[in-house]
DNA sequence: CTGAAAGCGCTTACAG
DNA sequence: CTGAAAGCGCTTACAG
């Protein structure tokens, strides 16, 4: 499979000169053809095309990309593949970038400020055509190599109010809100937050939790149990245990997110604790699975498929330089209310 | 965030011209000295690192790819990314390239042979410096692009026999049959197969099955359960409840992947059937949760991390042509048996 | 609608 | 160890 080093310079590539030859045309009006650029007449346009199916010509997209001074790719920065909520971000907008040309070169910054600014510098080395990136808060240097390189940018996940910053989102804040109340209502009333990773986005789901509380008077900093340990069942499981034997008197856990609440409870389920009449669990972004634990999970149902597809939307008109219509784009969210609370 | 497009040609770049002059060397020596090429006096390098430092030097990868005829990136061809084997090998492999300077450029084929067809082709384009495909069964067409490209290519999770194939993986049909061993030993002997997405891999372990309850006389086509559409906790509970209605006989369950195993235990707990004492249930692949049901989950443990590492590995021979030791990585697997059987 | 010229920013291959 | 020349394969900008 591996070719030894050829000596001599040409790779044997198939080229636009030789599609050109073949179809007795010019390689620029191939190059037109082939992209379906400005008007070329139809005949010669399609004995180009012809040659190039006869030569099984693959343009050759570094050459492109140098010529024309973008890639035909956008790059996608998020922190986790082993979050399901990325993952559906992901395919999504993915597939409507496909079906507009563009490629996905995607990085992973395992939630690091640090690797986030070394994979953007490599991805920007690539003269991608947009990028996309996790949330709004990034590291100075991050930042300033975005604005200087003059590639269009979408924020996923949240929503901004700053200008000049596109986003696709929702408030993280009030959906952490929406699920004390629910709580609240539920009559629960010393009502934990559980939470890992203590990415920004988790920082604001606890905010929503807190104004809540105060609101009612229930605050107690005693509540907010904050791991900074990456989300996983098995922690969800163990600070399900070590709240329920620490204090007692606590009748509701808000999770985080949902692997942690589907670990609450498996750990219920294996103690012999009741969900949810000794105590209520809830969730965060409905992952997979959720609707089937038993009890069924009590959650916040995120859109994060529709914020893979709108976020691409965007960023592709951005791409073309139309005016978007609006630069923040609330999705919102939805509160999917089941057995477990 | 966006630019008006430039009129003049000039893309305000710095360009490695531009870190010459200021080193007041010629820009090949910077280049050589920034890649760590050849021998470069020491002296020169420095001063040529230190310019390029000085004005945020980025290379342009495209042109870097136009002008040596390979890319810097590895692109990898994988069904899906929500299962969580794909993942985890997934971020194994990244790991290992990204170290030695590649990036990875990941294709979603969605277990189709005509988008794996199309991203192949789109893939190559790029002129990646190495290729990852999973499994060893790929189109006429895909097989012809790869062997055609001259581009170094491993194949993930199965090993292979065939001369020139690299592969790094595991013999699925051996750890299906030593599941399979698992439950006849453990007394069982109406013991179905409950199968999804029917991918080779999962027909591979369907073999071993096979080969295993005709050795022990207890074969019967009808406990052959194969669906087609995509591997799910929600299907795993429905084919759960199929086979204990339309075949109350059977005592044991062997799932291909633990997403229907845990799906299944869902069902079991709540259907009040008894696990593993009215039946057993076993799964594949060891994914998350597993470890954590109730009944904790039996299954075979497949070394997706080190598929991932070795597999890299092994690319990175081939792109510095170096002969590997050997063509087929057979990494093994581990029967985990837990309380579920 | 079509094309000749120039150039994108780098590396290879060669000579010294 | 260093560099001038040529070229990778395409597209832009201009002219017709």
């Amino acid at each position: 499979m591996v070719q030894p080093p050829s000596r001599k310079r040409a790779t044997g590539r198939v080229t636009l000169a030789d599609v050109a030859r073949l179809a007795g045309v010019s390689p620029i009006t191939v190059s037109r053809a082939l992209r379906g650029e400005r008007a070329v007449d139809p005949a010669l346009a399609a004995r180009a095309q012809d040659a190039a199916r006869e030569l099984g010509y693959v343009p050759d997209l570094a050459a492109r990309t140098l010529a024309s001074r973008h890639g035909t790719h956008v790059a996608v920065l998020i922190p986790m593949l082993s979050n399901a909520l990325f993952v559906d971000m992901l395919e999504a907008l993915q597939a409507v970038l496909r079906r507009a040309g563009y490629q996905t070169l995607i990085g992973i910054t395992h939630y690091d400020a640090e690797e986030e600014e070394q994979l953007l510098r490599e991805q920007l080395a690539h003269r991608p055509a947009g990028l996309m990136v996790t949330g709004l808060d990034h590291s100075a240097a991050t930042l300033e190599m975005m604005a200087h390189s003059g590639v269009p940018c979408v924020h996923l996940m949240e929503t901004s109010d700053g200008a000049g910053v596109y986003s696709v989102g929702l408030s993280q804040a009030e959906a952490g809100a929406a699920m004390t109340r629910h709580l609240l209502e539920r009559g629960r009333r010393r009502i934990a937050f559980a939470a890992a990773q203590l990415d920004p986005r988790t920082l604001q789901r606890l905010d929503g939790w807190r104004r809540e509380l105060r609101a009612a008077g229930l605050h107690d900093a005693a509540l907010e149990w904050c791991d900074p340990a990456p989300s996983s069942l098995a922690l969800g499981g163990r600070m399900f245990e070590d709240i329920l034997r620490r204090d007692p008197a606590v009748d509701a856990v808000f999770f985080c997110n949902d692997d942690l609440a589907q670990g609450a409870l498996l750990a219920a389920q294996r103690l012999g604790v009741a969900v949810p009449g000794r105590i209520a669990v809830a969730g965060f972004n409905d992952l997979v699975g959720s609707e089937l634990m038993v009890p069924a999970l009590t959650t916040v149902r995120t859109p994060r498929r529709e914020i893979g597809e709108v976020g691409a939307r965007l960023l592709l008109q951005l791409i073309r330089q139309e005016p978007p219509a609006q630069a923040s784009i609330d999705l919102g969210f939805t509160l999917v209310v089941r057995e477990s609370t």
